[in-house]
DNA sequence: CTTAAAAACTAATAAGCGTTAGTTTTGTTA
DNA sequence: TAACAAAACTAACGCTTATTAGTTTTTAAG
């Protein structure tokens, strides 16, 4: 039928991966068939297994490749002596930017990690709540700090987390709206309301 | 096995898409048997087919509930004689509501509308595009009558409909905090980031 | 050119799916 | 209690699924 064609400095893995990222993202991982996958990369279905071990394993690397990615990015901010104000804004503009440029894979990861088998599952929502959790740490030090109002920081960061993910429509119909002004936008709405004026 | 029973003022229709709701919410639709669905209600699957039409009807009925409930709740803003802000207020509480009341359906009409056949899908996005246009309209005319800040209309409604969903990780860790403290924080934090100081 | 490994293919398996057909049980009314 | 309708049941159908086995083709190295 055919073969896989790999990228530049890719292996074949990494064009299934990133096929099977944009497949899961449109139809659903459980919607998602491999004789399908096959098909958008010009192969049949069993070829694939010369490559990877299982459906579950692809939906496992695209959900932690992004959890690393965002995991990384967060120990960076905080190593970063700026205020906690710009620490938060930082990391939003860092969201709405892998939104953007990796848009099927951060979105498997935030609507189809639940599908991750376990012992992943596991591992996956707990690299979250760390996340998270480090987060609300730096909206409590910015509320210590007089830098932001008195919010309640846990839903502080639901809103922001929340906001983010919002990009997903964006990327639907992104035709009058270049991507820092959506960056400010965003960053203004959420942080405005956050610091004393 | 045994049989539907139905609740006070509810057909045992209702029962099944009560049920349906939580199961589409846990695994997806996608991933939800008629057969599980049937054991959660204590019965065999085939069973239910004397109560309703097909698996996709129940994802219809739920999908289209929800959009008929904020469609309508939309209408009765638009026609209150109150400030444009107040409107958006007004709504960013009914959402919150919503997610916290009718969770399952509100997170299965969120997430799970794309598995809806055609036409119902078409005019399921129809509805949400009507409905976001009209939000944007709240925006603008706030924006002209110098309520609001001059921001893009379209990123302020985008970041507030799905700021709003994030209230899918509070039902998970409800316990420190209540509804109204949850409405309140999430107003002010997208609110006054939005009006003129 | 030969050879060995990599990667494609076809065919098939077992399991699960939504749904239908046909039958039996349950509940209600005369 | 007889009769009828509603709603349950069992069995099964046709289809799709991820994956495996076994085989052939393609690619790369000596």
């Amino acid at each position: 039928m055919g073969n896989i064609k790999a990228i530049a400095n890719g292996s074949k893995k990494d064009v299934i991966l990133k096929k099977a990222a944009a497949l899961f993202r449109l139809k659903g991982f459980k919607a998602s068939s491999m004789r399908e996958l096959a098909l958008t990369i010009g192969v049949e279905a069993p070829s694939l297994y010369n490559h990877i071990v299982s459906k579950s394993e692809l939906l496992q690397h695209i959900c932690f490749n992004v959890a690393n990615e965002f995991t990384l990015q967060l120990q960076e901010v905080e190593l970063s002596k700026v205020s906690n104000t710009k620490k938060l804004e930082q990391l939003i503009r860092f969201h709405i930017k892998m939104m953007v440029h990796s848009f099927d894979e951060v979105y498997v990861a935030n609507n189809e990690w639940k599908y991750l088998d376990e012992p992943y599952l596991s591992d996956f929502l707990k690299q979250r709540r760390v996340y998270e959790n480090k987060m609300v740490q730096l909206v409590k030090e910015g509320i210590l700090k007089k830098e932001l109002k008195n919010v309640h920081p846990y839903v502080s960061v639901l809103t922001i987390l929340s906001a983010v993910r919002g990009v997903e429509f964006w990327q639907r119909q992104k035709k009058d709206i270049s991507v820092e002004e959506l960056e400010n936008n965003m960053v203004n709405q959420l942080l405005t309301g956050l610091t004393n004026i």
